[in-house]
DNA sequence: CAAGAATATATCGTGTACGATTTAAATAGG
DNA sequence: CCTATTTAAATCGTACACGATATATTCTTG
């Protein structure tokens, strides 16, 4: 049984390594502006959607942990997108709550969103099923990590 | 027009970081054992495909620029997986090739993209497509950036 | 209720990504 | 031919990701 060689094209994994790279370059310019970097804009997405979380409840939506989140979330406290204080019901935790200015960007989600899904495609139920079957890759993919 | 507030499902652009990060961490404890990271396993594959390609070849291979080649080339070198010498014919440019412990792990290629397709899914046919949608996704996004 | 196990963050070190700038070599135009 | 421009890498600073470890708080169990 002969293999030809591996190409890069091949790469299921090269090709999400790319698109992620062309993602993040793509926001860059969009959330600069604001003073985001792209990580960052998905914690604001995630507080939006439900304020007040743990740093815990964060990393369980973004697939990140503290080690990342910590530095991450201390320089969006800095620039006052957030405020992190210890859970007063049990100190080991801390919740991460929207400051004006983190709520306050929220309205400009939706012009961002627009400039991305330009960018990406112009038929948007294409672009529903992709990323549909991207979360259910990802889902497998960190199903089997976890074992 | 009232919009619904953004979730992060919603956004492809999480769904992509998210599988990323996923397969780099499925990557991760299959590199190690040979001293590789995952975009210096990607470098392998491009010089697997192609010998002796200057800095700017492998960046365009792999839409990276000298500033993340460079450090990451030079610590490969460092590991004798490959070398790097200047161009006699452009001393501008720097050629970049396969010393023998990076030429080696080419055998072992076939093993590791065994192990991330299984824990991809179970249809082949299935992660082809879905490779090409998300290579054509990268090629629109890459377009777009350059603008 | 005290000692140990479990839990939640935080810290540390390494390795990417990338914008901005620098350096060195090659090319072009006057 | 000699200077201005262009090109190719390298350097620098900032911000992720993540394995390994440390610290502090809570829970558990004898």
């Amino acid at each position: 049984m002969t293999h030809r060689p591996l190409h890069l094209d091949d790469l299921l994994c090269f090709a999400l390594y790319s698109a992620n790279n062309a993602m993040g370059r793509l926001y860059r310019p969009l959330l600069s502006q604001y003073g985001l970097t792209y990580p960052q804009y998905l914690v604001l997405v995630a507080l939006w959607q439900q304020d007040s979380q743990k740093v815990n409840d964060l990393g369980s939506a973004l697939n990140l942990e503290s080690n990342t989140l910590t530095p991450l979330l201390k320089r969006m406290e800095a620039a006052d997108l957030i405020t992190r204080k210890r859970n007063p019901e049990d100190e080991r935790s801390v919740i991460v709550s929207l400051a004006a200015k983190g709520l306050a960007l929220q309205n400009e989600a939706a012009t961002i969103s627009r400039c991305i899904l330009d960018a990406a495609g112009d038929d948007l139920a294409d672009l529903i099923s992709l990323r549909d079957k991207i979360q259910e890759l990802a889902l497998r993919l960190n199903a089997k990590s976890q074992t």
